[in-house]
DNA sequence: TCGAGTGCTGCACCGAGTGCAAAAGTGCAC
DNA sequence: GTGCACTTTTGCACTCGGTGCAGCACTCGA
């Protein structure tokens, strides 16, 4: 299937490339509204119906890295060490993405990964498509857990808490390092809010305060 | 502001309703994507020009309902006993919307209500765009929780668990119903699971299982 | 009754997205 | 290499949501 003969396929990927590439470009230079399809199109050297056949929305074009990343969390529930709690998993895979930076923590202040988030969030119909996947992610993750063990109803619900609590931590992290923080600066308290939300997850309020 | 001049005011009321009135008999007869902006002009005997002046946008048209609910949280949150705990008022309201069937908690079977719940659930755009008021519900709710004593950190986190929660809740009621219960067969079991759900948000996994 | 707002309308326009059929490119068998 | 089948690309015409603008109609208050 993935496998076509090998110049089809190639050139395939090239244009897709080029495509996802001038789109980026353009939207970081001008701003997700200001940009249009036809004018990615001719960055691309591509026509406009050949655009739509690789992305089939503008959005697309901008956030096609995250369609992958949706189930990312069922993934870590998944490849968990045997034993392991599902909650800890995700707790340790959260530590060491923020440790290493990582781009959907937040937590990364190279400039153009920076601009990125900032587009997202500030583009109403980019905002709302993330927030699609991430509830697509919810029902993968609760699919993982219910895996693991847990029953149906309380999969569901963890499964929720736990992808909107990454989801506002992110969104945290994001906005100190606009507010001028390096991604360093802002690492340790990045690791105690996550450390926080985790203890809020098992725990509850009631032990909390 | 609100107080404009009487037969003004009454006229532009009227034009309000009957545009979206039109909207949503039209959306639930047809399907959302299956009804055209213009159709609905037409039904509603406005110009096209002049509906978008009531909704900016066709979502809205389907959705304006839910964009006052949007800070009800919040609301409930500030309007407490003196010396409650927000969480504790937070599951006495919804205990309470669940009896009385509240719409938002998706335990409402009247057809028109189900329909109208379901349209939105599976149509991408509307979605979406009722995704985006949970967020900025979540912005209020977690202002409510900052008044309410909490530090900030915690006050989004829980707003937001607080809220993804209560929205799985809905979506699973909404299913049970789908799935050819009643109202009143699902109320029990409604109850119950958002028993559990909140004990999570109090007491987390560790207490839980 | 008149003038100033305010709202309504039609029109021309933009950009996203789709269906279709022709054209160009690629893979493969001979 | 040639021919043929199969993909991919392309251009075009069209639909639909949404906006800017300018003129018209209505309502209000003096």
């Amino acid at each position: 299937m993935t496998e076509r003969t090998g110049l089809r396929q190639l050139k395939k990927e090239r244009t897709r490339e080029a495509i996802a590439g001038a789109a980026i470009r353009l939207f970081l230079a001008k701003g997700f509204d200001q940009v249009s399809i036809t004018e990615i199109a001719a960055a691309a050297e591509v026509s406009r119906r050949t655009l739509f056949a690789y992305f089939p929305t503008k959005e697309d074009l901008a956030l096609y890295r995250f369609a992958d990343h949706e189930s990312e969390a069922a993934r870590i529930v998944r490849a968990r060490p045997a034993g392991q709690d599902p909650l800890e998993a995700l707790r340790e895979a959260l530590l060491a993405a923020l440790e290493r930076r990582d781009p959907n923590t937040g937590l990364n202040d190279v400039p153009e990964t920076r601009a990125f988030f900032r587009m997202i969030i500030d583009t109403e119909s980019l905002a709302a498509r993330l927030t699609r996947y991430l509830a697509r992610g919810v029902d993968a993750l609760a699919e993982a857990l219910r895996e693991a063990g847990a029953d149906p109803l309380e999969a569901r619900l963890r499964a929720a808490q736990v992808l909107a609590v990454q989801h506002e931590l992110a969104f945290m992290n994001h906005s100190a390092l606009l507010a001028g923080s390096s991604a360093d600066d802002r690492y340790p308290e990045a690791v105690r809010a996550a450390e926080r939300a985790f203890a809020l997850l098992r725990h509850g309020t009631a032990a909390g305060r």
